[in-house]
RNA sequence: CGCGGGGAAGUGUAACGGAUGCACGGCGGGCUCAUAAUCCGCAGGCAGGGGGUUCGACUCCCCCACCCGCAA
């Protein structure tokens, strides 16, 4: 007798898990949940989600409910009957009476290491941070955030210069490799749900725009965060009124020269931005309306740039 | 029709109704034990496509396709 399974997800990270799932022998997809097409873009067009057009291609049953708030979405839920749930970046919070409809639970797929940055940009908090190693955990959900039993992890080394598009495919792809092993494992018993222990927890809420501002006291923790925050939020700075965008950049440790955010001539033809521990080299720069450029075209494009003092 | 910006050498960008300049890159040469450093020189742009205004358009106007920022 096959399992009865409901997916909630909307952006692309659980899409190589889902689909492992979808082939599972033991599994029904018996609903796959996504947000709403929404106007996105530059037309606002509306756009499915990711796992929208996925359930689409895939025939499978598609709801695209815009809240789980309301009793009646919640009694078509259960009208379901399903034993399992599997969430990942679904995007919106599942209330207590959706959790306790599925009979076996719903199972959530994290992309961080439990306790280690729970909430909603775990892995951007994974670059940030330095951490050594970032990873998956699928975790029995309760009303908390990121907050349930453990029930299996897998760990992957972060090597120094990954950036959050690498390692959220790495993660992604982690999460399809492993799913079947980790939900088979905790149906049969092998891996037994653990307690989080909350001394140990951290948190990392939802990402802004205003979170990538740079600020030049750390040049070491900025180029972790261009790192972590391209392409979205991005790290960004301001001239003359106008946001440009540090796409990528090298941190060198030197004893500062100049006031941090000035703007210095290197050695060679490089430039930089003074930092309190030293320099930031940015690689490729973005100027409002402008594609990213390399970095050495800077001085002869905008030639009053360099000596600025940025905020 | 969400708002706005942009198209010129391999890349990026300035100015301008009437000789397209600059930076990086490329090529050649000098210096040097050597060099990604530095100095000198060379090549490379029918200015997205189509109309229009004009004695004359890269520069002004309209249309088409494309790119980008904001916002989501």
């Amino acid at each position: 007798m096959k399992h009865r399974l409901v997916i909630f997800g909307s952006s692309a990270f659980g899409l190589p898990a889902f689909s492992v799932m979808a082939k599972h022998p033991a599994m029904e997809v018996v609903g796959v949940i996504s947000q709403p097409d929404r106007p996105q873009g530059r037309h606002h067009e509306l756009t499915p989600t990711p796992v929208s057009a996925w359930a689409r291609e895939s025939s499978l049953p598609l709801w695209q409910f815009p809240s789980l708030q309301e009793s009646a979405i919640q009694e078509r839920l259960a009208a379901l009957r399903p034993d399992i749930a599997l969430v990942a970046a679904y995007g919106l919070i599942l209330p207590s009476a959706v959790l306790s409809i599925p009979s076996r639970g719903c199972i959530n797929i994290h992309g961080s290491l439990l306790p280690r940055h729970r909430g909603a940009s775990p892995i951007a908090a994974a670059i940030a941070e330095g951490d050594a190693m970032a990873g998956i955990s699928y975790m029995l959900m309760d009303a908390g955030v990121d907050t349930g039993p453990v029930i299996h992890k897998y760990a992957l080394p972060l090597h120094a210069d990954i950036t959050h598009p690498e390692l959220e495919q790495a993660l992604s792809d982690l999460a399809g490799k492993t799913i079947q092993t980790a939900i088979d494992g905790w149906l049969d018993g092998t891996y037994v749900p653990v307690a989080q222990d909350n001394q140990l927890a951290t948190r990392c809420s939802r990402l802004t725009k205003e979170d990538g501002r740079a600020h030049w006291d750390s040049g070491r923790r900025l180029s972790r965060l261009i790192r972590a925050y391209t392409p979205w939020p991005g790290v960004w700075t301001e001239w003359n009124g106008q946001a440009i965008k540090l796409l990528a950049a090298t941190y060198e440790a030197t004893t500062p020269t100049a006031k941090p955010g000035t703007v210095v001539q290197l050695e060679q033809r490089r430039w930089g931005i003074m930092c309190g521990d030293g320099i930031i080299v940015p690689s490729l720069v973005q100027f409002p309306g402008k594609k990213p450029q390399p970095a050495a075209t800077v001085p002869g494009s905008y030639p009053t740039f360099i000596g600025t003092q940025l905020n």
